[in-house]
DNA sequence: CGCTACATGTAAGGTGTTACATGATTCC
DNA sequence: GGAATCATGTAACACCTTACATGTAGCG
């Protein structure tokens, strides 16, 4: 068991739901699972290749070997749902907003404030792109199983954005308060 | 510039509010910075060194010169300064919950309301602990002219929570539904 | 005087990103 | 046939954690 790392669950997982291309996962990692995941070109190409010679999963036939998708086998499968089912690994948090403005006595302000008005926006923007996905994916048939949970990782995203905004406007109200003192 | 990282971010700026112990800084790390930052002692003795080296703190003369603590130089605050002006550098998602609730059907709606109620209660355990920093925050004098920003923060988790705690409840629901059609 | 907490440091190893290198396919 | 995109791979490097190694201070 060389990859204690969930890349490999990243990417059985991505494969569960459509045969892809190396290349597609990629695309896949950063456009779907971008608001809660990532991983790079140097991550997932040897993980592929890995997963092939353990037989989890294999190329599909097609003229163009090179661009034939990879798909689960049978056992990449059951891989699967035992790397799944084991506990969620903790990332240690890495902050770098609430870090600064932890210290924000040292920075003034000024500054925090425009940190806080930047990624309220930042918020604002990752709502709309949410909400986009989650009525794009009521009308995507080829999902139909899968639905329920992707909206459910799109609903905690969604939260996740109103609370940046609702703090936000609270954490700015508090610097005004500060300032009139 | 050998560190790109934000560790001497976090290790001035700590120090900045109170000198001490690389030994101190660690557990101020885990416990007050604990819910947004994380470094460990391979980090902080390492960086530690690295400033001393460039001048940005130094050891406060004591009988014990293994127990004195160190205090940032003024050079150290102008560098902090510097570092927090620098843009947050936005760091890679990685959520072992969402991965797996997101490839919940291979997984199965009982194990994922599991992962779900878990989610919910850890950050209930989070929430009151928030709430017990901030009441705790206003009873400490010496952190009065920091006070205000340490509040910002604690808010932030405070919302974080609180929207981990809805969304959990709006989830559950959402697999209810599920089950019943 | 032994236990616990304080205090420092390093070495090995795993993880993950970036940059580079290479070529195929497709579309105009 | 040239450009953009698709596709794969690797090597160097940065980062960070864990485990180990070592010793001191204070307290009962």
């Amino acid at each position: 068991m060389p990859t204690h790392s969930q890349t490999q669950t990243a990417v059985l997982g991505a494969l569960s739901i459509r045969p892809m291309t190396g290349y597609a996962v990629r695309e896949n990692v950063q456009n779907v699972l971008g608001h809660f995941w990532s991983e790079s070109f140097g991550q997932i190409y040897p993980t592929l290749a890995e997963l092939e010679r353990e037989g989890l999963v294999e190329r599909q036939r097609s003229e163009h070997p090179r661009s034939s998708p990879f798909a689960p086998t049978a056992e990449g499968l059951t891989r699967l749902r035992e790397l799944l089912s084991e506990p969620p690994q903790p990332s240690r948090p890495r902050n770098g907003l609430l870090l600064r403005l932890f210290f924000g006595r040292q920075l003034g302000v000024e500054a925090c404030r425009q940190l806080i008005t930047d990624a309220r926006a930042q918020a604002e923007t990752q709502l709309a792109q949410l909400v986009a996905e989650r009525e794009q994916l009521t009308r995507d048939a080829s999902l139909r199983d899968a639905a329920p949970y992707i909206l459910i990782t799109i609903l905690a995203g969604e939260y996740g954005a109103r609370a940046s905004i609702a703090w936000a406007d609270d954490a700015l109200a508090t610097l005004d308060e500060l300032v009139a003192s």
